[in-house]
RNA sequence: GGCGUCGUAGCCAAGUGGCUAAGGCAUCGGAUUGCAAAUCCGACAUCGUGGGUUCGACUCCCACCGACGCCUCCA
């Protein structure tokens, strides 16, 4: 692959024109593009983020993953990335939704701005410059809404003003339509509009309503407006990549396209980026559509088992505290980004299952070198690998990897086919354990090479926002089953010492109910699980033990399970109709 | 109706005009283990259907079928 090492060398800083390799798709042109900016060695971004009338759901997080994740992918190529997410917060939704909670419109939206944000950061979403709200930038709405007015693409018309799409002969270019094709019919504003595709910049407030003062009287802006005047104050009039998903394509964006480019008369955006929609099962609309809230809106009539609102979804913040922000973040980022993905629950576990090979590897990591997979440091630039090309075959092997992991993220950021590099890294590096036998011993040769093979997928997955810190446990730490684990583990390696493998079997098949798993090593046993109930599980296994073993009269077993567990202030107490527990604080 | 996207193994999912069609989950063998788990090795697809272009297509074109999105608020 001669282009690795021209790809490797380019900097972004330094050098004009396009990147050597790396493309993107454009929504625009419909293909994929080389990458080039629009100043050397800067990108700007601009990503349409959420109104903040309700609850954020898993849909709203695909875009911020995936926008977190391309940024770590730029910085780490050279460019220095300015990135901007709006917060919508002034709309009729949101006014309705505060006359129904009888709070103000302001807070409302800090109620749900607060529970986006605590979502993002759950899913490692770190890398956001700027959360610009409309309600802070109403003077540069305006600003531009006057411009606007004043060369001739809007018009006021009973205090509202509208944009003139019949001004605009660009008009329908983002989302291939033309003016005539439009048949919408003008919506309840149609009476004051010239033609029903104008849409409105500002509106005039109704009584009651949030208002600013403007050259039109009262009121407040429009939807699309806020979007252009955010990204012209924070990334200019021509920045280089807009975000949002694909079903903002029309009439957001082409709106967006519209007033930007009439009033600066150059082009708004170099790239055009909208990520695909998550479904909840094949047949369904996309998450938090209109189907879906038409449903929600519906008369509940459980009878016919209709739609599958019933199923406890439970809320994103739900979601996360029970799966963890990983899993997610993982989940999303295994499908490239403009396809639709079926969103479920079990799709997710079953990504989790993939990433548990790593979290086994990072502890084998911790076990062999006696050091902590999340203390390393990896390069952070695209042109420092920690791999010299030698001799050693393994390297050599992971290097390739890493290069095949960079060109899948240069290809429009396959973020898919890079996480199958992860996955040959991971069976590189277990493979290189087995060889050489590494955990029976390791001299400093084979640990530095093993931390090399570690060093590049602690790179690599910090480009997907991922494996950065440890993740948090599916359903919190549990101090107790912390505590009780060891005694557990303990009790069956006397029973494995003496050869009593009835006892030592039955100990780790009774945890399977608890969800504790235990994985045998030459140093030592390990558990992994646990969770809500675990607690009263082990507990229940280790006293239906000692039952079994006192009836079997092996009262040495019976005692050392209760003086144990004593140790660790839990207590036993036999009582007739069974035995029962008590910790002693 | 208009404009788009998509259809790859049991499931999820990359990718390519010709070289072994990634990877994950599941399953089945083998190594390893007291037995397991984990790990490693191996097995497991001709790419929606029908045509066309081509020396050659899963990859390009057409038609059809199916799914989804936008055309109204929407990440």
């Amino acid at each position: 692959m001669p282009a690795a090492s021209t790809a490797a060398l380019f900097d972004p800083a330094a050098s004009a024109g396009p990147h050597p390799t790396l493309t993107i798709y454009n929504t625009l042109s419909k293909k994929k593009e080389p990458f080039e900016t629009v100043t050397q060695g800067k990108v700007g971004i601009y990503l349409c983020g959420p109104t903040v009338y309700g609850k954020a759901h898993i849909g709203h997080m695909v875009g911020p993953v995936l926008f977190d994740t391309i940024k770590r992918y730029l910085t780490y190529c050279g460019y220095d990335v300015h990135w901007v997410v709006n917060i919508t917060d002034v709309d009729d939704k949101l006014i309705k939704a505060a006359a129904e909670q009888g709070i103000t419109m302001a807070e409302v939206a800090d109620l749900n701005i607060k529970d986006y944000d605590d979502n993002l950061a759950a899913l490692g979403v770190t890398e956001i410059d700027d959360f610009p709200k409309a309600t802070e930038c109403m003077g540069e709405i305006i600003d531009f809404i006057a411009g606007l007015v004043d060369e001739g693409f809007a018009y006021e018309s009973q205090g509202d003003v509208y944009f003139d799409v019949a001004k605009d002969s660009g008009y329908g270019k983002l989302s291939n339509r033309t003016v005539e094709a439009m048949q919408g019919d003008g919506g309840g504003a149609a009476d004051r509009k010239r033609s029903a595709a104008d849409f409105a910049l500002w509106k005039n407030a109704k009584a009651g309503e949030p208002s600013w003062d403007s050259p039109w009287g009262k009121g407040r802006p429009g939807w699309h407006i806020e979007c252009s005047a955010m990204s012209k104050k924070l990334l200019g009039e021509t920045f280089d990549i807009h975000g949002g998903g694909l079903d903002l394509v029309f009439p957001h964006h082409e709106n967006e396209i519209a007033q930007s480019e009439c009033r600066h008369g150059k082009p708004m955006v170099k790239y055009w980026a909208h990520n695909g929609l998550l479904r909840k099962d094949a047949a369904a609309g996309k998450i938090g559509g209109r189907a879906e809230r038409d449903a929600k809106e519906a008369p509940a009539d459980d009878a016919g088992g209709k739609m599958s609102r019933s199923k406890g979804a439970g809320g994103l913040a739900d979601l996360i505290a029970k799966q963890g922000g990983e899993r997610i973040r993982f989940f999303l980022l295994r499908t490239h980004y403009r396809s639709t993905v079926l969103f479920s629950e079990e799709a997710i576990e079953e990504a989790a299952v993939g990433l548990e090979t790593f979290y086994r590897l990072f502890k084998r990591f911790a076990r062999i070198t006696k050091a902590d997979f999340y203390g390393l440091t990896p390069p952070t630039s695209r042109g420092a690998s920690s791999i010299a090309l030698g001799d050693d075959p393994t390297l050599n092997a992971a290097e390739a990897h890493r290069e095949k992991f960079l060109t899948a993220m240069d290809d429009d950021f396959n973020t898919g086919g890079a996480i199958a590099e992860l996955f040959e890294l991971a069976r590189l590096t277990n493979k290189y354990c087995e060889d050489r036998k590494l955990e029976e011993s390791a001299d400093p040769a084979d640990v530095a090479t093993l931390e090399l093979l570690m060093t590049t997928i602690k790179e690599l997955g910090g480009i997907l926002g991922i494996f950065r810190q440890p993740p948090m446990s599916a359903a919190g730490s549990d101090d107790l089953l912390d505590k009780l684990m060891p005694v557990v583990i303990a009790l069956r390696a006397d029973a494995r010492a003496a050869k009593n493998f009835a006892i030592a079997d039955a100990i780790r098949d009774g945890l399977k109910p608890a969800g504790v798993t235990i994985e045998d090593r030459p140093s030592g046993a390990e558990w992994t699980g646990g969770g809500e109930g675990a607690v009263e599980a082990v507990m229940q296994m280790l006293i239906g033990l000692r039952a079994t073993s006192r009836a079997a009269k092996d009262f040495a077993t019976a005692d050392a399970l209760r003086d144990q567990l004593a140790a660790i202030g839990v207590t036993i107490e036999d009582r007739a109709g069974g035995a029962e527990w008590s910790v002693s604080s």
